[in-house]
DNA sequence: TTGCTCCTCACGTCACGTGAGGTGGC
DNA sequence: TTGCTCCTCACGTCACGTGAGGTGGC
């Protein structure tokens, strides 16, 4: 494993200190080139030879380049080190670090609901209503929508995303549309009381309890008959009031190609 | 904000669209061009048009991306994606995030001890020998040495590594020497009884409790008169037994470039 | 006319990756 | 002689970044 010994400390090949780092030879080869980081050594045959004392400040490099830092950025930094200065840059880091750690668990958080969504629709009888116990939830809910006589969704929805946006929501996650009762989302089904995301940082709850679920295939907007099955399940089992409704496309753009298959959802929740 | 409507949704500039998502709009034209992610619209001015629905699209590429994930890889998902698919890609990369939120912590935890190392040496009086309460720290103690007469400590040295490496043990921490008690440290300074790595995830333990601590300038392997020092004030101080030794190198290549001004330590637990 | 936003196209850059062809010690 | 490891050098690639020069609506 030793190839060389010198007075000055260990030395090992190119090969085995990759081996070691898990840096690859190329890169290793590249960074002798630019004079980033060179081997101690150079044998009378040419070879590389890297001193095990070499593995620290390799492995601090390659800390830095995961982080994204610039070759030129590491090389001034490696240059001018002092202690002084070196623990100011490790200080630096270990915030960069900490804040790489929030946006990972935010991406983590995201990806995670997206998932869920997909793998929540039902395998079969997709027009069927039920009724299911959901788990509590953190959403974060639009200000009051302000419809004009006859006027589509479309100035109201884009004003919420300006909101949604200057109030930090990670616009990231499906938009749902929100109606505090069932009398509302039967009135006017396409014209939410305000509209949602399905932010888990949001501020406010949709709580857990009993909801009916109803879903139906089909582009952005349209309703068809889903109003129509809700209404005459809560007929059927003699259901008169419920609410807060939340709607919400669970297969979109993000898991299909035709929007003709997307998945819309109707959750009312019933005490 | 809004420049343009149609019948199927929102319509943003790409200079609004990059606001919102927070993707260059370089990045934007660049996905366009290879056919990765373009707006569902290009205006009769040629003006590309992202409808709000991309966003989480946008939002989902981006987060690959910071994944590091090859953009032919993420043109390949996007391409295929189905539901089924879908769900399974998301499932893979939740497992990738948790995988990298492991090594971010890691590497916190590697920069934060470089950093503790650095700023834990003494801003004056470099010479003195004090007494110190340490914390309890976790180590990774090395095999018994098996030095030769005469011997200096190179293929002992490079023994522990190749231990050490097949051990797990993360070879970017500092490694540095081992005596049960100071009386074997005393006999022979330069030949520690085991190697040790300061690598947190290691099992052993260093006790808390007060501890003898001396400093020494100079290049690796030279202990000069700092046994001597430490001697003089146990017997100053009426301290006969001690132990175990930790020595260890907080100031070397990482945070300077002359070896002459490496900063030695020496710790030895007392009670 | 003047800003302003957007466009394309060409070229540059950063951080490597990939051979091709050659050396040197067991 | 045969592997094996290492070398240099040239060229390729991936994911953009950066102008230069031009368009088009208020």
């Amino acid at each position: 494993m030793i190839t060389m010994e010198n007075n000055e400390s260990l030395l090992v090949s190119i090969k085995e200190f990759s081996d070691f780092t898990g840096v690859k030879e190329s890169i290793l080869r590249y960074y002798d080139s630019i004079g980033l980081f060179s081997p101690v050594v150079r044998g009378e045959n040419n070879y590389r030879y890297y001193s095990l004392a070499q593995l620290q400040t390799i492995k601090l490099i390659d800390t830095l380049r995961s982080l994204r830092v610039p070759l030129k950025r590491i090389q001034q930094i490696m240059k001018e080190r002092t202690p002084e200065s070196m623990a100011e840059v490790l200080t630096h880091y270990e915030l960069e670090m900490n804040n790489e750690l929030r946006m990972l668990q935010e991406s983590f958080a995201l990806v995670h609901m997206l998932r869920g969504l997909i793998q929540s629709r039902p395998t079969h009888d997709e027009e069927k209503i039920t009724v299911k116990y959901l788990e509590e939830s953190h959403i974060a809910l639009g200000p009051l929508n302000d419809f004009r006589p006859g006027e589509d969704y479309h100035r109201v929805f884009s004003n919420y995303y300006r909101i949604a946006r200057s109030g930090r929501v990670n616009l990231g996650y499906p938009i749902g549309g929100y109606f505090d009762e069932v009398g509302e989302f039967f009135a006017t089904p396409s014209q939410p009381k305000r509209y949602y995301s399905l932010d888990p940082n949001g501020l406010d709850v949709m709580k857990a309890g009993k909801y009916i679920v109803g879903y139906l295939r089909g582009d952005y907007g349209k309703m068809n008959d889903l109003p129509e099955r809700i209404r005459a399940y809560m007929d059927e089992h003699g259901i008169t009031q419920a609410g807060p409704v939340y709607q919400v496309y669970t297969l979109n753009e993000l898991s299909l190609k035709d929007p003709k298959d997307y998945l819309q959802r109707i959750t009312i929740r019933v005490e």
